[in-house]
DNA sequence: CTTCTCACA
DNA sequence: TGTGAGGA
């Protein structure tokens, strides 16, 4: 199938499977046309990278953790023996940068409270600084 | 009509 | 990533 088909049939757009294919997490085959040629597997394979990103990996650890995993249809699963380390150790890196975020929050929090009397708003407030016309 | 590459708001 | 140009 062409992109286009894969596209509408993973949901993904045509833009982001470009970008996938360029960081090595897709290969399809080119036709003397120029155009990809999708296999009939690529629209799993879509789904799986979108679930491993979501899990917070960046597209060069999915690149060399994807050919390791097996997917049964319904949950992935890892092929490799080393595929875990590298998954733990990412899980460490999100542990991480949790714990960073927390520290921004906090400090936030304190500049926050130092306001007192302000309207003060633990919640999220919009205030997207709006851009000069012109 | 569909896809391709490339550059930029 | 989105969008649009310019071409096949």
């Amino acid at each position: 199938m062409r992109i286009g088909e894969l596209a509408r049939r993973t949901g993904i757009s045509e833009r982001a499977l470009r970008y996938y294919e360029e960081q090595q997490l897709l290969r399809p085959e080119r036709r003397r046309s120029g155009y990809r040629e999708y296999a009939e597997g690529d629209v799993r394979t879509v789904r799986n990278i979108r679930t491993l990103l979501a899990a917070g990996l960046s597209t060069y650890t999915i690149a060399e953790v994807l050919p390791c995993m097996t997917d049964d249809g319904d949950a992935l699963v890892p092929a490799c023996p080393e595929l875990t380390t590298v998954l733990s150790q990412d899980r460490d890196r999100l542990t991480t940068a949790i714990d960073d975020l927390l520290a921004a929050r906090d400090i936030l929090d304190a500049i926050i409270a130092a306001g007192g009397s302000e309207t003060a708003q633990t919640a999220s407030d919009p205030a997207p600084a709006a851009a000069p016309a012109g």
